[in-house]
DNA sequence: CATTAACTATACCGTTATGTATAATTTATA
DNA sequence: TATAAATTATACATAACGGTATAGTTAATG
């Protein structure tokens, strides 16, 4: 609702992607997004909180986006096919930053932290979209295959985290469709 | 040389999976390693050389071992299909704690910081490993292969520090003999 | 116009961070 | 034992951190 709710949240996704989220202090971020402390903490109670919105929000975002992509394609067996091509389009984008699970697992390595669980819970929401694709398209390990089919999705961010324009997402799309059709002909 | 020099090293590379990098404090290593900041500045010039220096000895320690366990292999090509046996056997260890330049790349977003160029070199000098691997077996698009093969380690990685023991690897390794294997028919 | 809510400005608290200065103390070695 | 090196102990400097208190200011609304 609140305009300068959003642009705090929107100023803090992208300083924790570009400068990491322990080094983002929250004076940093309301300099950035013109404002000031008293109205950050006015919106969010701490700054785990924020974090944890800020998770939620990218997670989110990203999923929609991703779920009115897929929507076109009515077959399910095109839908597992096209998952790569969406994604190659989405890390490619100028816009990409980075995938805010990823980063924020390896920021807070601690298990029972909640920025950790929550990381944990999104890789894991992934995965389970991944796997219903699969079973839509009667692919019969369908659990399997999203894992490694997910393994391919973190590790193309991971390269792509290490040395932007890598092109990694392009190997990770072939060797989707070969563990793809590999798995269809079971 | 220094046993405190070691030392220091092994707490620092422990804590900083545990904790994370910029969540540990100089003080907490000392205390840890049961020394003094004076000591560990007497080894260390600033803590990003230490960093620097455990980024290097992991990276190193790991490429040593693995070199070990496929010298026992002669033939190339059983080489590069036993590779994910001993990446396998290595994060299942129960010493396993992670890969340095995975999380240090998370840490320090900023492709000019000089912890973030090391982590993308290490990234690259795997890779490489790999692809001579791949090479040495006669496989054509060894580059390819390799980066495929990386995203899988890259990601398995990443999936088990999302969840320990999530198993990860083992479906990994499935998809690496598939890739491979559809590599050398070409 | 008056009231209320949203927001700013600024100073501050306690803690922790990296890094250093100084002096005392242990340990090794000639 | 005398000397030098390694290590400890401790206090400190400086800065940044997350978070709060207080007061002033703007903007919307009845």
């Amino acid at each position: 609702m609140s305009i300068l709710r959003e642009k705090i949240l929107l100023v803090a996704t992208d300083l924790f992607h570009t400068k990491g989220i322990n080094s983002t202090g929250v004076d940093n971020i309301v300099a950035v997004a013109g404002t000031t402390k008293m109205t950050l903490y006015k919106y969010f109670r701490s700054k785990e909180i924020l974090i944890l919105e800020v998770l939620e929000k990218n997670h989110s975002d990203f999923q929609t986006w991703l779920d009115g992509k897929l929507s076109s394609s009515k077959k399910p067996a095109e839908k597992i096919q096209q998952l790569f091509d969406y994604i190659e389009e989405w890390v490619n984008s100028p816009a990409f930053i980075g995938v805010g699970f990823i980063k924020a697992s390896a920021e807070f390595p601690n298990e029972k932290d909640p920025i950790h669980q929550l990381s944990s819970q999104q890789s894991r929401e992934f995965r389970q979209f991944i796997s219903k694709l699969a079973a839509e398209a009667n692919i019969k390990d369908a659990d399997g295959l999203a894992l490694q089919l997910s393994l391919l999705f973190e590790g193309s961010v991971q390269a792509e985290q290490m040395k932007r324009g890598s092109g990694a997402v392009k190997y990770a799309k072939k060797a989707a469709k070969i563990l793809i059709n590999g798995a269809a002909r079971t």
